[in-house]
DNA sequence: ATGTTC
C-alpha cells in the first residue's frame, strides 16, 4: 500500500483520513515494510467499512490484515445498535469462530523428539484432517441442538475433556444467545459429521517447543517454561459455520435496500442490529461460536488420549482457547465514555489487558493470552493484553502471520513433498492428506510473524511473552 | 474458510 496520503498518528498507527462516505477514520497498525506488502485492497476495504451505519471510533486493520471477502481479515469494527448500528456476516467472516487454544504439557520437548515420528502418526490417525473431513461422532437432532446451545460446556459434559477446560475458553466455553434451533437444517446437516475434524486451509494441530521468554512473570503466570513442550490447536466451526456465512451473506445484501443501506460493496453485506434480520444473524452466529469451541474442545480431547498413550507423564492443560472470526456485545470506553458496542472482529483477536472481568481469576492480574498461530514452520506466538490496547483498537490484537502471497501463486513456486523435506532437515514432521494443501501453506507464502508481533506490542494492542517453534504439525 | 462452483 502506498504511504502517500496516510499520516502516522502514533508510532505504527497509519491513519487514512476521513473522506467520502466515511464516517469514522480509518486507522491501520503497521510499519512501512509490512505497510508496503499490504494489499491497496486492504485500504479500500477498511474504509468502506469505516462508512457503515453506526460505527464508532474507528475502522482499524491490524498489522496482519490482509484482503478478504467484504471486510479485510485483520479488520476491526465496532457498531452501536441505538445509533443505527450494524451487524455483518462478512464482517465475521466464513469460518465463524475459528480460532486458537493452547495447551501445556509440564514435559520437556525432548520427550517428544525421542516418539517425534510414532507420535506424528498417530496424531495425524487421531485427528481427522482436511476438506470435507469427517469425525467418529456423529450427532442425531437433538443432540447437535444441543451442541449449538451448549458449545465447550456440552462437549465436556458428554466426556470431551475437563471441567477445569472451561474456565478458560473465551465465554467460559458457551456463548450465550445461541439460537440453535433458527440454524438451518442445511447448515446442521453439514455439521453432522464434522465435530473433532480440523479441516483444510490453515488450520493445524501443532506440537511445538518455549523456544524463548520475553516476559518471565507473564510466562510463569501462564505456566511457560522454555524447553518445554506445548500444543496448538487452530480450527473453526467448519461446514456449519461456512453454510450459515453463506446463507446470511446472500439473505444481507438482499434486504439492505430495504433497510435504507446503501452498500459501497455487496459484499461488505449487513443488517442493523436492531432489525429482525440482524437479531436473526447474531443468534446464528452464536450457535456457530459454540460449534467451534465444542469442535476445538474435542480435539483436545482426542489430542489428549494420543498423548496418554506416549507420554502419560505429560498433562495437557489448557491456558487459553481464544476466536478470531466473532461479532459480541461488550462493553467498552470510547472517548471515556462507557459504551455497549457490537465489535467485529474478523481475522483479529480479542486482547483484554489486566483486571478485565472477563478474564478467569487465575488470568485476570496478568491479562488475556493473545495467541498467535504463525504459518506453518515457522514460529507461533503467545502475547498478553496491553491496557493501551482498549484506546488503540478496543482491545483488539493481531492474528496470524497474514498471507503474502495467494495460494495459486504458493502451488506455482513450491511442491508438498519439497516444503515438507525441507521442514524435515530442520526436525519438523508435517502429517497432511494434500500434497497441495502443504505447497499453499509453504511458510515463503506469508509474511513475518515475529515482524506483525512486534509491531502489534509496539503499537500497544498486545505485548509479547513467548515463542514457540513447531516439531509436529498435523495439517489440513 | 468451504461437500475448494448453485
Amino acid at each position: 500500500m502506498e504511504r502517500a496520503g496516510l499520516t502516522e498518528v502514533a508510532p505504527h498507527a497509519w491513519q487514512m483520513p476521513q473522506t467520502g462516505a466515511m464516517r469514522v477514520p480509518a486507522i491501520i497498525y503497521a510499519n512501512r515494510q509490512l505497510l508496503a506488502q499490504m494489499d491497496e485492497k486492504v485500504g479500500e476495504q477498511i474504509r468502506n467499512v469505516a462508512s457503515l451505519p453506526g460505527i464508532v471510533a474507528a475502522a482499524y486493520a491490524m498489522p496482519d490484515a490482509h484482503w478478504g471477502y467484504g471486510f479485510p481479515i485483520g479488520g476491526v469494527a465496532a457498531f452501536d445498535a441505538a445509533a443505527g448500528g450494524v451487524v455483518s456476516a462478512g464482517g465475521v467472516g466464513f469460518d465463524i469462530s475459528c480460532g486458537v487454544r493452547l495447551l501445556t504439557t509440564g514435559t520437556d520437548a525432548g520427550r517428544i523428539r525421542a516418539v517425534q515420528a510414532p507420535l506424528a502418526h498417530e496424531l495425524s490417525r487421531a485427528i481427522p484432517a482436511g476438506v470435507g473431513s469427517h469425525g467418529r461422532i456423529l450427532l442425531d437432532a437433538a443432540q447437535m441442538t444441543a451442541m449449538l446451545a451448549g458449545g465447550a460446556r456440552w462437549a465436556v459434559a458428554r466426556g470431551y475433556g475437563w471441567p477445569e477446560d472451561l474456565e478458560r475458553i473465551e465465554e467460559r466455553g458457551c456463548m450465550a444467545g445461541a439460537t440453535p434451533e433458527v440454524v438451518s437444517d442445511k447448515a446442521r446437516r453439514r455439521q453432522r459429521d464434522e465435530m473433532g475434524t480440523l479441516g483444510s486451509g490453515n488450520h493445524y494441530l501443532e506440537v511445538q517447543e518455549v523456544a524463548e521468554i520475553l516476559d518471565a512473570e507473564v510466562a510463569a503466570a501462564y505456566d511457560l517454561h522454555p524447553g518445554e513442550a506445548v500444543v496448538m490447536i487452530h480450527c473453526g466451526s467448519r461446514g456449519l459455520g461456512h453454510q450459515i456465512g453463506t446463507e446470511y451473506l446472500r439473505e444481507m445484501a438482499l434486504a439492505a435496500p430495504g433497510h435504507g443501506i446503501r452498500l459501497p460493496d455487496r459484499e461488505l453485506a449487513c443488517a442493523p442490529i436492531a432489525s429482525e434480520l440482524g437479531q436473526r444473524y447474531l443468534g446464528v452466529m452464536r450457535a456457530g461460536i459454540n460449534c467451534a469451541l465444542a469442535n476445538r474442545q474435542i480435539l483436545t480431547h482426542l489430542a489428549r488420549g494420543v498423548f496418554d498413550r506416549f507420554l502419560p507423564e505429560a498433562r495437557l492443560g489448557l491456558l487459553y482457547d481464544v476466536s478470531h472470526n466473532t461479532c459480541k456485545e461488550e462493553a467498552h470506553a470510547v472517548d471515556d465514555v462507557a459504551r455497549r458496542l457490537f465489535v467485529h472482529r474478523k481475522g483479529a483477536t480479542r486482547a483484554l489487558g489486566p483486571g478485565a472481568p472477563a478474564l478467569p481469576p487465575a488470568l485476570r492480574p496478568v491479562g488475556q493470552p493473545v495467541l498467535i498461530g504463525g504459518s506453518m514452520g515457522t514460529e507461533s506466538w503467545v502475547l498478553v493484553g496491553d491496557p493501551r490496547s482498549e484506546a488503540a483498537a478496543l482491545s483488539s490484537a493481531c492474528h496470524g502471520a497474514g498471507r503474502a502471497m495467494s495460494r495459486h501463486a504458493a502451488a506455482r513456486n513450491w511442491t508438498g513433498s519439497g516444503v515438507q523435506q525441507d521442514l524435515a532437515a530442520r526436525g519438523i514432521i508435517v502429517k497432511s492428506p494434500s500434497k497441495r494443501g502443504i505447497a499453499e501453506e509453504a511458510p515463503g507464502a506469508y509474511k513475518s510473524v515475529g515482524q506483525v508481533v512486534e509491531v502489534a506490542e509496539k503499537a500497544g494492542l498486545a505485548r509479547r511473552v513467548a515463542r514457540l517453534v513447531p516439531l509436529i504439525c498435523i495439517k489440513g
